[in-house]
DNA sequence: ATAAAATTTTAGGTAAAGCTAAAAATAATA
DNA sequence: TATTATTTTTAGCTTTACCTAAAATTTTAT
């Protein structure tokens, strides 16, 4: 299993949540950067391997096989990402990258005893959750802070969006995982958000608040 | 700098460390694993780059530059197995396969801020320096023991050979980095030693003992 | 329903890092 | 020193994962 082939996997696996039907060749060219044809070429290699179901112009979806490996990726990422974090100070917005390159690391031993000696972390630094050593992932009921009722309580539990800038956007702001969150009043024309964090009121455009998970 | 020409760097500069003046092709070829043609191919390349002083028939040696980048590659590498081996309970034989792998992780923040977790370790797990951030080592004037003199007292301090066989038949006899050996007798037929181990007598081949590092 | 637009695939090509086989240079030996 | 042996390089080929441009298919819109 080459570096590229774990990359298209892992991509496919996060489409398919969106998309469970198939996802599409263009949709993946976008997220990695590449052209559609190149991944025609990979989306038939990978097919032969028995990782993916593909039929030419009808989108491709993992196959079981498939969708455990990319787990065991997306596994080994986010643990990374603990790790980063929790052991080595790192902030939530540089550990992305970082992990892209530490989940390819091949060993199972190595992911198991860093899954111990993190204590079993159900979540990533992000809020998102983090598959066990059988593919099994934890998914708990969040909504996103835009669809959230007024003046009821909410806990921040996680990002849509993890890209550095929102991250810092949110540390600016003080917003983090466990960030107290009451909607006092929601603006008509924009959706822009009247918002009490933990006791402070600030005010929050839809964007921000389309990429916030609470609960 | 791509994983592969890495490797070149970090074997140039091990074999280097035995033949100063210039290192052979097939020397190269040999450790990689790969033929001599190839080899040729990556010693343009790197000269180019500037990372190696190369000319035609003459063998190869480091510059400045790619002196420092190997060191770089072995600090990653050895500060990664004081991880495995302190932090994830590895144990010193299994280490150095899954080091090669992270050794090519590219984020000096990262080394650093291990290195700084790790406590600024100065040797790994097999005894070898670790250069620290600005590529200097610590040179310890160690010797083997099988050129050891008789009924001295020494302590192991490290490993010539760090091959998982070499490192689990020292398991089996209870050798370890720390030991205190005193060679009590030499067969001269066959240089075979009779050593006191942390006051336990046995018997040891030249082979081994040509192995082991002690001061 | 058919034409236009968008998506996807095919065909053929490139760069990296390997390979084999033959040629060139260096080293060893008679 | 001449010849043989070894080492190294060159030349040309393969595979992986990309690419562009053109062809095929599907989707959208008139």
């Amino acid at each position: 299993m080459t570096i590229s082939e774990e990359n298209y996997l892992k991509v496919i696996y996060h489409l398919s949540l969106v998309s469970p039907k198939g996802v599409n060749t263009n949709a993946i060219a976008g997220m990695l950067d590449t052209k559609a044809s190149s991944v025609t070429d990979m989306l038939k290699k990978l097919a032969e391997k028995g990782l993916v179901a593909y039929k030419k112009y009808q989108g491709v979806t993992l196959t079981e096989n498939g969708t455990l490996t990319a787990k065991m990726i997306v596994r080994k990422h986010r643990l990374w990402e603990v790790f980063l974090v929790e052991k080595l100070n790192f902030s939530w917005d540089e550990v992305h990258e970082i992990a892209e390159e530490l989940e390819h690391i091949k060993s199972e031993k190595l992911i198991n005893k860093l899954d111990s000696f993190l204590n079993f972390p159900a979540f990533d630094p992000h809020g998102d959750p983090i598959p066990n050593e059988k593919g099994e992932i934890i998914k708990l009921q969040k909504q996103l802070l835009s669809d959230v009722e007024l003046n009821v309580s909410y806990k921040c539990v996680g990002v849509k969006d993890s890209s550095p800038e929102f991250l810092q956007y949110l540390d600016k702001q003080q917003i983090a995982l466990g960030s107290t969150f009451k909607v006092i009043e929601k603006e008509s024309f924009d959706d822009t958000l009247l918002v009490d964090i933990n006791n402070n009121k600030i005010t929050i455009s839809n964007k921000i608040a389309s990429n916030l998970y609470v609960q």
